[in-house]
RNA sequence: UGGAUCGUAGCUCAACUUGGCAGAGCACCUCACUGUGAAUGAGGCCGUUGUCGGUUCAAAUCCGAUCGAUCCAC
């Protein structure tokens, strides 16, 4: 059985790294920016970008979504997510976890997993720890993530606590049933057989993943330092592919984040990616690249995209503003993109306001651009030296852009 | 030419009967958005109530005239 992934260490500047990233699909240089892609689709931006302009090597799918629709029969059948959605190169699905806390008010935790009821059509659904490798097994990513639970940004030390546990004791038992799924045959594939009728959309396992997947644990803790501290001890002694923070960007405060990243970032496993999910704005993202965190996804710059927001090298804009109305220049100057090359920001305005599907999709293309180039750009000077040079001055210039 | 109905925010309308701070939706203008519900939330601007006059402590509201629109009749 082959390595799932492999992960080196190209470049050092202070705690800001480069690496390589190498999947059965995509070679992936660090840091790097993954495009949200939940539904099996990165909002308005078709693969082809992706892949010839925008050169994204890895983009986000996520178990919470797909086993809700189509369901992961569907997914199995199509012959997992790659095939179905025709997106070859690494894909990492999030585990569900943060979705049922975040999407769902009528939901039952308990020990076994979450009941919850569908966005969609208000149905009783069940996740757990299982259920979810189950369903990221048919999805076949490259990068599975384990089944957390998410406390809000400012729960307080003894809830998070009793959360931290649960996330460990559904760690390990993600880690159980994913390296049972690893060493299946699609042959000799039995599935689970729980006491209950909630797993039997997953009868049956046809891919053969023969260790093909990596698992990455998820370290909790809130904004309790000494909590983050055992989390990262104890999600290490299990042993992940890759690491996770997780739980940071949940409405607590800006400092609070930056103060979790500088105690815990570098503690974690040197010779593993790390991975901070669901962050960040390009300011969290140079940020936490100098704080040594080798991963990041996030959906601003599609989601924003969708509703106007524009992310340049000279900081935020928003495409409705009636400033722009006859403003004759690309989004952003300084962008290569081939939004940028053509089309002005009046234009793109009127189609915002005309309320047409173009604007989201430019829009959202633009802002990939430019995530995807701004951490092309901190591979560079962390290679050359300068990365903390670079970070006062990037830093600088999209402040003196809010005033 | 006569009769009827109607003129209130950029648009569609409410308040008129029974006089008492002129109000919604949309549009527009801003903001928020961090492991995505193409989601959602928040805030803001907007009026000589067609015009002129009368009654009244008080008029979008009642009365008269006038202008305009629509419909009907001829």
């Amino acid at each position: 059985m082959t390595k799932p992934i492999d992960w080196e260490v190209t470049a050092q500047d202070g705690r800001a790294r480069t690496g390589t990233l190498r999947t059965r699909r995509s070679i992936i240089e660090t840091p790097v920016f993954m495009p949200v892609g939940t539904q099996g689709t990165v909002k308005g931006v078709r693969f082809e970008w992706l892949e010839d302009e925008l050169d994204a090597r890895i983009i986000l799918g996520n178990t919470y979504h797909l086993f809700l629709r189509p369901g992961p029969d569907v997914i199995r059948e199509m012959g997992g997510l790659h095939k179905f959605s025709t997106w070859n190169r690494a894909l990492l699905t999030d585990s569900g976890g943060f979705q049922v806390f975040s999407l769902t008010d009528l939901r039952k935790l308990t020990e076994e997993g979450v009941e919850f009821r569908s966005h969609i059509d208000g149905s009783k659904k069940f996740l757990s720890p299982e259920v979810s490798m189950e369903v990221q097994a048919a999805l076949g990513s490259e990068i599975v993530m384990v089944f957390d639970e998410c406390p809000p940004g400012d729960a307080g030390h003894e809830r998070t606590k009793l959360s931290l546990e649960l996330t460990l004791r559904w760690a390990q038992r993600s880690k159980d049933r994913f390296n049972e799924l690893q060493n299946v045959q699609s042959a000799g594939f039995s599935p689970y057989v729980g006491d209950d009728s909630r797993y039997q959309n997953l009868r049956d396992e046809s891919s053969t993943l023969n260790g093909k997947q990596a698992l990455f644990g998820i370290i909790q803790g809130a904004g309790h330092l000494d909590l983050r501290d055992e989390s990262l001890e104890r999600t290490a002694e299990i042993g992940f592919d890759g690491y996770a923070i997780g739980g940071l960007s949940v409405g607590e405060e800006k400092p609070v984040m930056y103060g979790v990243l500088d105690h815990i970032a570098h503690k974690m496993p040197a010779d593993a990616p790390r991975y901070l999910m669901g962050v960040g704005t390009p300011e969290d993202l140079v940020e936490a690249v100098y704080r040594g965190v080798d991963m990041f996804d996030c959906v601003m710059p599609t989601r924003n995209g969708r509703t106007g927001g524009v992310f340049t090298w000279q900081g935020k804009l928003n495409i409705r503003n009636a400033q722009y109305a006859t403003d004759d220049q690309p989004l952003d100057a300084d962008c290569p993109c081939s939004v940028c090359q053509r089309y002005s920001r009046a234009y793109l305005r009127h189609l915002y306001q005309a309320g047409e599907m173009l604007a989201a999709t430019l829009i959202s293309h633009h802002n990939l651009a430019f995530y995807l180039d701004l951490m092309r750009r901190v591979r560079i000077e962390i290679k050359a030296g300068t990365f903390e040079n670079f970070r006062r001055g990037f830093l600088e210039r999209v402040k003196n852009s809010e005033k």
